[in-house]
DNA sequence: TGTACATCAGTGAACGCGCGTTCACTGATGTAC
DNA sequence: TGTACATCAGTGAACGCGCGTTCACTGATGTAC
């Protein structure tokens, strides 16, 4: 394969960009640059031409989480014709859905990231990506204030976590049950 | 180094348990056999004549964490004089402090290996010996039924989690502070 | 509009490195007498 | 209680493998005329 058009270049880096963003929620920051490049369609030795190290995809694909994200909300908005109370009920039960479980792939980048958030490096690009991202849709969950937000994010990214950490047993379904009694 | 006294032994594999209880809550399952043996003074080279393999030992470490989290619930209620109550607002407290968020290697490992357990195989011993832990912790924490429980481990992991995630920025004290004013 | 040639996206092999695991070896421990 | 020797916990080097990254090469694309 020889050199490719300006404009099939461009879609194959969008490409690797939806990858990733898909890979890195499923398996976390340790997928391999290969895996993500194969998954575009691509191999792996043209990473370089278009992105500068693995992190700076990370961080791009991120991105890309989130504003997925942040478009399902709008859309979810849009859908019950800008009620944001209906449209959070709506989002919330998706969120604690097993469907939301068990693709995390497709699903909100603040749960699937937490933990390699966490344990990454304090000042990397995809840190304050993520930090952004959680801040807005803490705001967009808040009923009653700032606070109330945060704490129902928290019990959502926890039913959603502890949902698929208990996989397979009882005990899942029923975090995501019991958070969405409490939290409806 | 000749062989060691059996009393020797069993104490370093204990050593190796132990150490790796703290790394697997640090940095996840990915943590490296070689890692585990040198934190616990010891060469990478011998790991197989006390385990049949890193699974193995991540198995028994996670066991390990869950039992020493079981071990810190029985203190704190023994020193409230039994009051189950008290000692549960005073876990709650503790798990929600800024030293909590900054030691994830001695703390909750409901909270530091859900991702890591979300991503694993089904099946392992691991993920067994996790869900027994985390039925046992939602047991404990609750206040009115099964299902508050659940809903107050769900809201005191994610909080957790997002403050370690965020650390750095102003959400981190405030998904604790914003937690523990509504668990408390 | 055609032609000649420079550009560069993508390929596939290679780099040094760390991984989980294996193994020959060491020599103090444990045991048989 | 001493002595001779088998045992085996721990060491350090090595295994094949996959990692992130680099590079010579390919040949269709883009451009200068």
């Amino acid at each position: 394969m020889g050199r490719v058009s300006q404009a099939q270049a461009q879609e194959n880096r969008a490409k690797v960009v939806a990858a990733a963003a898909r890979l890195l929620r499923e398996r976390g920051t340790d997928v391999s640059v290969a895996d993500m490049m194969k998954a575009a369609g691509l191999t792996h030795g043209g990473f370089y031409k278009q992105f500068e190290s693995k992190e700076a995809l990370v961080a791009e694909a991120t991105a890309l989480a989130f504003a997925n994200q942040e478009q399902l909300r709008a859309r979810t908005e849009t859908a019950h014709d800008g009620d944001h109370d209906e449209a959070r009920r709506s989002l919330t039960d998706w969120y604690l859905s097993t469907e939301h479980r068990d693709t995390p792939g497709e699903g909100c980048p603040t749960a699937a990231l937490a933990v390699d958030m966490a344990r990454g490096e304090d000042d990397s690009a995809a840190r304050r990506v993520y930090a952004d991202g959680v801040r807005d849709f803490a705001a967009w969950i808040a009923v009653e204030g700032e606070d109330d937000g945060l704490v129902r994010l928290s019990t959502m990214v926890g039913a959603l976590l502890l949902a698929r950490s208990t996989e397979g047993t009882e005990l899942s379904e029923r975090f995501l049950d019991a958070a969405r009694e409490a939290i409806g």
